[in-house]
RNA sequence: GGAGGGGUGGGAGAGUGGCUAAAUCCAGCAGACUGUAAAUCUGCCCGCUUCGGCGUACGGUGGUUCGAAUCCACCCCCCUCCA
């Protein structure tokens, strides 16, 4: 059994490379983590979505637990079987679900009670509840329950909501200290908006509490890039340089490098499959959008240097016809496409990053997309 | 030749006197998507526009009416059945 660990190999400012170990294997940092929300990432086979180069994938607690349920999953001997991913996972714990689905839900000091989106059935969702349920799964990095206010939110009110994440990160440490096998891990979360006498009063406790690794939530809800990174500016500089930092749901590109800059080491979000699926792909020269009209005759690929099949061997013309003409093949073949760049990045930057040449990098990425990094 | 039904915006198809530049769907054009209630959602979609409007429009012509896609007459075309 490896326990969970993390080490650094390399930095470039507040940038660094490491390596997440865990008993299902390692996670190269900073890394990516493909979302796969109901046990699968959305119209990929999961050793394709390996070959992309993703170490880790996420799973999540509260569409688990409605469909097919924990215990089912358990008695079907744990999520890396049944979904057939034996490398590790990472399972959100519902926080986030506390304001997506916030007109489904009601909050109280006890949890999170949410009417089930799929019949209405009422589930209470406790933080002890989303360390068992997560355990029953058998994640290697839980999240604690936390709320997830959008921004803008007023400061008192941004206050509460982060002392009650961290009310329940007390309790979820103390259940997953019961529940745990070794090996697994549960990740504290750091909430207060954009608020930096919050961030770091959450940071500070959190660390109090003590945890092997730390996530940022509460970002990219609304803030916009700038203010995220002004965020990050302040708060990662606090954070335990000892132990991976998470930043929860991010993002686009540009928000990947200028948040790996600021020294983040994990990443997850459904931008890349979830675009995929709607006709955007990512290009080295920026995003573009597979259903436009001019894309209708163009016999390039996404990209013929690429060793992914989806992006080479195929060109824009077939990829827009498949979107056009509604073909399931197109959504599984942009985000294969979306997958294999959001990793290239991620080994580009780990390369930059160990040859301390991040700036470099992140110029010559401004250059070719003509993103805004701060 | 007779009887009946019908011709509406790129397509399908509502509408049967004013609330109609005309529902809805599709096609088309563009945008959004960040710890996934998402193979979803939003906007545009006759022309011109200084975005307030202006012009033209529901097979054709003429008429009734303050007002017609809607009522009347004739004409043209399509479909079904009978001969």
């Amino acid at each position: 059994m490896t326990a969970f660990g993390f080490t650094v190999h390399a930095t470039d400012g507040a940038a660094r490379t490491g390596v997440i170990s865990t008993q299902r294997g390692e996670i190269r940092t900073p890394a990516f983590m493909p979302v796969g929300t109901a046990g699968t990432v959305k119209a990929m086979f999961p050793e394709d979505v390996r070959a992309t180069g993703a170490d880790i994938l996420l799973g999540n607690t509260y569409h688990l637990m409605l469909r097919p349920g924990a215990e089912r999953i358990a008695a079907l001997g744990g999520l890396h079987r049944f979904m057939n991913w034996p490398r590790p996972i990472l399972t959100d714990s519902g926080g986030y679900q506390v304001m997506s689905l916030s007109s489904l839900r009601k909050l109280t000091e006890e949890g999170v009670s949410f009417a089930s989106h799929i019949d209405g059935a009422r589930y209470l969702l406790t933080p002890e509840r989303s360390v068992e349920i997560q355990c029953l799964l058998g994640a290697d990095i839980q999240m604690q329950l936390d709320e997830c206010p959008a921004i803008p939110i007023e400061h008192d009110k941004a206050a509460a909501s982060m002392r009650l994440s961290l009310r329940w990160a007390e309790r979820s440490k103390r259940a997953f200290e019961e529940r745990a096998t070794p090996g697994q891990a549960l990740f504290g979360i750091v909430q207060g908006a954009n608020y930096e006498d919050l961030r770091l009063e959450s940071l500070e406790k959190l660390m109090a509490i003590g945890f092997p690794g730390y996530s940022i939530g509460g970002l990219a809800v609304g803030e916009g890039r700038e203010e995220m990174f002004r965020v990050l500016d302040f708060a990662a500089p606090h954070m335990d340089k000892a132990k991976p930092r998470y930043l929860m749901g991010v993002g686009k590109p540009g928000d990947i490098v200028g948040a790996v800059a600021r020294g983040v080491d994990m990443f997850d979000c459904v931008l890349p499959t979830r675009a995929g699926r709607h006709g955007q792909a990512w290009t080295n020269e920026g995003p573009i959008t597979i259903t436009n009209a001019r894309f209708a005759v163009d016999p390039e690929p996404l990209n013929a240097a690429s060793d992914c099949p989806a992006s080479r061997d195929y060109s824009k013309a077939y990829l827009h016809h498949l979107f056009k003409a509604g073909e399931y093949l197109g959504a599984m073949l942009l985000t294969w496409h979306n997958l294999h760049y959001y990793q290239q990045l991620m080994a580009e930057l780990r390369a930059a990053i160990n040859a301390a040449r991040l700036a470099d990098y992140i110029a010559e990425f401004r250059a070719r997309t003509g993103e805004r990094i701060l």
